[in-house]
RNA sequence: GCCUCCAUAGCUCAGUCGGUAGAGCGCGUCCUUGGUAAGGACGAGGUCACCGGUUCAAAUCCGGUUGGAGGCUCCA
């Protein structure tokens, strides 16, 4: 943790704050990377602060670690200017992972000129050159890149508005930075550059493409080589790995990119995970509908889908009539303008509301190619959607109760590794249907309810639905990369383009408020995450496969089955292993295929109508009678409820 | 969609300098009938993703397509 440490107000204001250190706090000096005073922060190779408390930043703080990988991502950067004289250096921050610069390039870098960047690097780390802070005046600064040829730091010199900016130099290269930075280029060791990536400037698609190498940086070899073993074990619990090796679902390229088919063991996760909310969405008060897949292009147009979302969209199913007009169907994008058609079937009163529309609805959208992958990304998805039409005062009561049933659901499967966001519009888009009244309204009632709730949140402009803001769940996948699992969106648009009505307490027709909902968000997806959360090793009541009876040898057969059988009249799900295999293999087997038990019947067991029990987390337990082991599988396999 | 990389048996992968293919696992048959994480033998599987080009000759070199991976962008 960063140490505070006071400056002696007798101390010489000419020396730097790192000799100063060496003298008086030697460890502290190895460590440190940079101190703030204040809210300001400085280089080692700044004055010394004489007479002031300061705190010293250590490589192995999460404030010093950012300095660190950093300062490797300027390395970096001097290494691909001197192997690649041609290179413009655009942008080069400190990311969560690591760190990555992006340049201007004759030709993309490509995963083999990394060996030869990185030992460039360890050279210049070598010479240990002094990284020095210079104060400019920003015009120059400006000049000096412009002569350079590099567009991208003029770019940004000329949005900053302070008239001096700062660079870092370290021999010959130098660079427009903020800093702080560590004083040498020897401090720097423990990194590793791990990928190339085209990124567009700016992020932005209308702009150039940039090559983009991606890096991470260590105090120390040994973190270094921590984190990259890490990452290698995070590999094996991919859902994409575990998906084939435990047969749990399929992409076919011949059925098409991003729609996955689910397995029977796959489809058996997914049927308990249905019949968990199910019970759940009936204990709460919610109805089930059921949709077609397609409707008329026309439904889309009222609800602002076709025209907002026409590109991300299968396209539409037209043909002409006798007339010659045009009649076109989608594959539907979401299920709401359906719901929607079922609550103006009727006249509703203030009496029936809310009503809780409830349907595993199945979308389609057409993402982009290289955005497709596994679970995780795909085309066709069904969704635990609903949506409930409220009166507006029964807005906060119904949100706070989806919130709930979200938060129980993320608690019941264990995913406490979750973050909360607030998805706002962002003002200056004009890709979002309806009135500003109607957004800050809903957006308001997002706020105050997870502030009621005290919820730990992030608010991101710019996230929100086309028609509405929203409460996301976020959850991480094995490699790092956050994906939305459950979702709340209050919206007041949708009632307004359908013309929603019920007749209030005064007999007036009055607008509902909508609220879309999906705890899981997306079967796929959240079964991706879940694969990945539990590495394919599900909790009982959940496993494909309960419990595999493994006969010792052929005579022992027939008692298997008869053990199987008295299971499966619990519903339990048990396979018997008849194969030809030593009872050794075939436990091996069901041990990678992650089974909860594994029931060992030889002479014993069948004469005593037991089952020798072996979990697969405490291995062998010993037998127990086959009436108590079923009885304890009957209560392992319950699925569980709010109670 | 854009950038980089990749595609050899069902799976994981080897295949040098261009001379039309290999291993392990899995699968099948037979032997073995076993007491808590791989018993043994034999065998069947491949238009080297697809289409085109260069070449006497292409898994190998070049172009395209499809699919996959990591990013960027997008995201309902």
């Amino acid at each position: 943790m960063a140490e505070m440490v006071k400056v002696g107000a007798h101390e010489d204001a000419s020396r730097t704050i790192l000799s100063w250190l060496k003298q008086y706090h030697k460890d502290l000096a190895k460590q440190a990377v940079a101190v703030r005073v204040g809210d300001e922060f400085l280089d080692l190779t700044a004055p010394l602060p004489v007479g002031q408390e300061i705190e010293v930043i250590s490589a192995g703080d999460p404030l010093g670690l950012e300095i660190l990988r950093h300062s490797t991502a300027h390395l970096m950067a001097q290494a691909v200017i001197r192997l690649f004289p041609g290179a413009k250096p655009a942008i080069g921050p400190s990311i969560e992972q690591g760190f990555y610069y992006d340049f201007a390039t004759d030709r993309p870098f490509t995963e083999e000129d990394l060996a030869a960047i990185e030992a460039e690097m360890k050279k210049l780390a070598k010479q240990n050159l002094t990284v020095e802070r210079e104060e400019l005046e920003r015009a120059d600064c400006i000049a000096r890149y412009r002569e350079m040829g590099n567009a991208f730091k003029t770019e940004i010199l000329e949005e900053i508005p302070q008239p001096t900016v700062t660079v870092y130099r370290q021999g010959e290269f130098f660079d427009l930075c903020r800093g702080p930075h560590v004083p040498s280029t020897g401090r720097l060791g423990a990194f590793k550059l791990l990928s190339v990536a085209g990124a567009y400037w700016r992020g932005d698609e209308k702009r150039p493409m940039l090559s983009r190498i991606y890096g991470t940086a260590f105090p120390t070899q040994e973190e270094l080589d921590a984190f990259l073993t890490m990452r290698e074990e995070a590999k094996r619990r991919d859902h994409r790995r575990l998906g084939r090796e435990l047969g749990l679902f399929l992409n076919s390229p011949e059925v098409g990119a991003g729609l996955p088919l689910w397995l029977p063991k796959g489809a058996t996760v997914r049927y308990a995970l249905e019949t968990f909310l199910r019970t759940e969405l009936v204990r709460r008060g919610y109805q089930p509908v059921y949709t077609p897949h397609i409707g008329k292009l026309d439904l889309y147009r009222t609800s602002g889908h076709y025209p907002y979302y026409k590109d991300d969209q299968f396209p539409p199913i037209t043909f002409g009539d006798e007339e010659g007009e045009e009649e076109g169907y989608l594959l539907k994008p979401m299920n709401c303008p359906h719901h929607i058609q079922i609550y103006k079937s009727e006249m509703r009163s203030y009496r029936d509301l809310p009503l809780r529309m409830a349907e595993f609805g199945t979308v389609y959208r057409f993402e982009q190619s290289g955005e497709l992958g596994g679970l995780t990304r795909v085309r066709g998805f069904t969704q635990d959607d609903a949506h409930l039409f409220l009166t507006p005062e029964q807005l906060d009561v119904e949100f706070k109760a989806t919130v709930d049933l979200i938060l129980f659901v993320l608690r019941t499967l264990g995913l406490s590794d979750y973050r909360v966001r607030v998805s706002l519009r962002d003002p200056n888009s004009d890709k979002y249907v309806g009135d500003p009244e109607n957004w800050d309204q809903a957006q308001r009632a997002i706020l105050q309810a997870v502030q009621d709730l005290g919820m730990e949140y992030t608010v991101a402009e710019g996230e929100a639905a086309f028609y509405g803001p929203k409460l996301d769940f976020l959850v991480r996948d094995s490699i790092g990369r956050e994906w939305q699992l459950g979702t709340v969106q209050v919206d007041y648009n949708l009632p307004q383009r359908f013309e929603l009505e019920y007749i209030g307490e005064d007999g007036h027709a009055h607008r509902p408020v909508m609220i879309h909902r999906a705890p899981f968000g997306s079967l796929e997806r959240f079964f991706g995450l879940l694969i990945e959360h539990f590495a394919g090793a599900f909790p009982v009541w959940l496993a494909p496969v309960q419990a595999v009876v493994i006969p010792i040898s052929e005579r022992h057969h027939e008692y298997a089955r008869t053990v199987a059988a008295t299971l499966r009249a619990f519903m339990a799900r048990v396979e018997v292993d008849e194969r030809s295999e030593t009872m050794r293999y075939k436990i091996r087997e069901a041990q990678l295929q992650k089974v909860p038990y594994m029931l060992v019947v030889g002479d014993k067991e069948a004469e005593e109508q037991t089952v020798g029990v072996r979990s697969r987390t405490e291995g062998d337990l010993g037998a127990v009678p086959l009436a108590q082991f079923a009885e304890q599988l009957r209560a392992e396999a319950q699925i569980p409820t709010a109670g």
